[in-house]
DNA sequence: CGGGATCCCTTAGGATACTG
DNA sequence: CAGTATCCTAAGGGATCCCG
């Protein structure tokens, strides 16, 4: 048996030999929200040692789940169809994760990776209201911002900013316990969860199309002031 | 930032903390299947060191997933609530992982753990009919064997044998081509690919509602090191 | 300047033996 | 049975250097 591998024939072992490596996940969700240079990666994973990356990315390659591209005089990262496949896994296990969240740890920053997949991880637990009119909302949070587009029940969630959106929602302390429902819409502006730009009214059909509950089976948090 | 997280806000990193270190996922795959000694846990993880699985219980049982629980003169683990709602995400993984599963490699075992997680993976991707009568299954394959009951359309699958089940399939090689749909079930009779004891005709019933399609974003196997 | 490779050091993981 | 204890190797972290 190799060191990465687990000598079982099932399914989860050969996603853990695959996805258990340090940094993969991370990686990995970087690049579904689209092609990605190197520095780019480098720029979304605060803390990741060159080294490490340079090799996770040959072992991706390998593993067939990432393209690399030369595209000027730099190179483009790209996830595979195999990778994008990943998906309803990776916003299964971000829901089970941010289920468990409540405040920022002492350092934690929010990249536009991670503010993609956890509204993609939301958008798998609302109900978008199945409407003809399709509705574009900004979100921002600390340094990243996402556009979300719903169109017909279906929720498409992309990195960076919007020309047009119809709602721009810019997170702040609290934000988490909107997505919660601990919070409703009028109580999250109230409290500065949320500061809006654009149509104010759309921020209740906002909040039931991206919902991650608390999860009743962790304990609250020491310092908690609620 | 410690070693484990990833100094990042984010639910997929939260995960990737917990689940991230090697056989971690393995050991919760089992304890969802149940309360198990730490013998149990050793016979079910081929490979696995002693002080890995001592450390990683430990570690676990840190995070909330796990309690232990003196009974008679032995100790048994139990995946918590927070663990049990792992499991939605473990599927999604499951089935990832084995729609790039062809044959087993060199050397893998099926254990008890691996059959049950395999087949709800399978039955989180078939439907299952939604009859009022309901059926036991038992499947075998290698050493392990599990049993599932269909009712109403849901299924739930446990480790073991049933007393009475209507239909036993004892997986052989080709196995996985029935659950991929690329053989039918009389095909999979005849190549031996199942053998039946119990109603035959139920076959059928079964391969609908355990389902993992190969995925056609896997080729051939292109990484020979490793 | 982007995309790494190299070096050194620390820590986690693996194999095996041993114990309460 | 349920773990520790030990020893060793491999992987990760951090900084720097290199090359086109």
């Amino acid at each position: 048996m190799g060191k990465r591998e687990y000598g079982q024939f099932c399914g989860l072992a050969r996603a853990a030999e695959v996805l258990g490596q340090r940094w993969t996940l991370l990686i990995l969700r970087d690049l579904l929200t689209g092609p990605r240079r190197y520095s780019d990666l480098t720029a979304g994973l605060p803390g990741i040692p060159s080294n490490i990356l340079a090799t996770r990315l040959k072992e991706l390659e390998g593993d067939g789940l990432v393209t690399r591209e030369l595209r000027g005089r730099s190179v483009l990262y790209r996830g595979t169809p195999r990778a994008e496949e990943l998906a309803p896994a990776l916003d299964a296990l971000g829901r089970w994760g941010a289920a468990a969240m409540r405040e920022p740890r002492e350092g934690e920053v929010v990249t536009e990776g991670s503010l993609v997949a956890g509204l993609r991880a939301a958008a798998s637990g609302g109900k978008a209201p199945p409407e003809t009119r399709s509705r574009v909302y900004v979100v921002r949070a600390g340094e990243a911002a996402a556009c979300a587009i719903v169109r017909d029940g279906v929720v498409t969630v992309e990195a960076g900013e919007h020309p047009e959106p119809d709602l721009t929602v810019v997170a702040g302390p609290g934000f988490r316990d909107l997505l919660a429902g601990v919070i409703d819409p009028a109580m999250a502006v109230e409290s500065g969860a949320v500061t809006l730009d654009g149509d104010a009214a759309l921020l209740s059909e906002f909040s039931a199309t991206f919902r991650i509950p608390y999860s009743d089976a962790v304990g609250e948090p020491m310092n908690s002031s609620r």
